[in-house]
DNA sequence: TCAAAAGTGTTCTTTGTACACCCATGT
DNA sequence: ACATGGGTGTACAAAGAACACTTTTGA
């Protein structure tokens, strides 16, 4: 490139979209911004987004995204890939780097998002969302899927403690099928990734369930060596 | 974004990486070009790359540029992520999309990269590269291995015609670790992801090995369906 | 004649899958 | 008393892993 050409290259701006998905026990949600008054999608929900100044770094516009929308911190975070198709955005070219995110959905960050009018919607109802942000939910799902099968990286998306049924259920939701609940526990038991806590949860149902919490230190050898969850 | 702070943004620049694999019957390889003589990283080989100009399409700059490298064309093309470190480039900030392709190493681009000036490096000796091109090699590496385990992506290094054999050191290679050669075989005759040609092939053996070609319309079926071809 | 790669089956272990009933308790 | 979700075991099928010898033929 001649210094010349510069101005023919160095004119494109980044951003960055985030697909936070989150579980609230009962089913996985995407969470959607409704700010969009005008623009060329006007009304259209869309990711939350946000676009990085050109001498900022993406890691810290991410994690202060990721932080603006959950209030947390120690949030798994992983970056899709970059979409950048040439007339995404009327405002000049535009390189967005989608990234997917899990998160515990409680009643506080529901009621979090409520206020910052943002909703949380049903994993398997998204709406039609500006740009080419559909596209991009889907390319998260598909990766989500892929994820939870080899990794336990389910347990980011469940409160501390839980009970071995809202794991299914999760576990349901993101792979979109049923699963038998006998085998279930055989597996989620064997890989000895939870352990009890000796408390219970009595909440949804008549006779009340263990809780159990994720065994961390397990974790940590089973994602390093590659661990398989097959499902 | 106000009008007045589109300078803030709009002023980086696209790159694009790739990473090729190239499998020369006995190992894989990796391209890597020598023409960097100054710059930040003087004389240091580098993945092939090229700058996108702010209107053009991301896609056709990477079928261009695998095309340049391999004078072929269908070849096997994925984007592996955005790496978009602030100061990766003197020359402005510039994201830089990588993408990794699988080609078939014949003696004909052989000789073409020869004259390129380019160099099929040995996938285990990679050496010290310009920007953080070896952080992409590393992921795009770690990419390979779980591909080639879930879908036939390997039939895309192999010339038309292979003996298992050479299929089986594909897979050695990519994954790194030795296979037994009865199991390798059940498994991929199981597969019937493969037929023979009625050919053979006497150039690697005192024996003459049975050449096979790969089932394309089985493909299609596999690969739709989520395949797990898992070595 | 021997070195080098081709080709071939069996056994055992592990993992997955299908399947049905009793339990505790709040209403 | 009954509805609701919690919790448990067994048998069969499929897939993976370990393992050793014979064949062909160019040098």
């Amino acid at each position: 490139m001649l210094p010349e050409e510069k101005e023919i290259y160095f004119k494109v701006a980044i951003s960055v979209s985030l697909v936070l998905f989150g579980f609230d026990g009962e089913m996985l949600r995407i969470l959607l911004s409704n700010d969009t008054k005008k623009g060329p999608f006007p009304g259209a929900p869309h990711l939350p987004s946000v676009y990085v100044k050109a001498h900022e770094g993406i890691d810290s516009n991410v994690e202060k995204l990721v932080f603006l929308h959950t209030q947390k911190d120690h949030i798994f975070v992983e970056q899709l890939k970059a979409f950048a198709k040439v007339f995404n955005n009327p405002l000049g070219r535009v390189v967005n780097i989608a990234y997917y995110a899990t998160v515990k959905l409680d009643d506080e960050l529901l009621q979090y998002s409520k206020e910052r009018d943002e909703e949380w919607v049903a994993y398997s109802k998204i709406p039609d969302l500006a740009f080419d942000h559909n596209e991009i939910i889907d390319y998260a799902k598909e990766r989500l899927k892929r994820r939870v099968k080899r990794r336990p990286i389910g347990f980011y998306l469940l409160p501390k403690h839980f009970t071995i049924s809202q794991l299914q259920k999760l576990y349901e939701t993101a792979l979109n099928r049923e699963m038998d609940k006998r085998n279930f526990r055989k597996k989620i038991v064997n890989s000895q990734l939870i352990v009890e806590t000796g408390l219970t949860d009595n909440s949804s149902s008549r006779k009340s369930a263990k809780l159990y919490k994720f065994d961390e230190e397990k974790y940590q050898k089973l994602s390093l060596k590659g661990y398989d969850f097959l499902f």
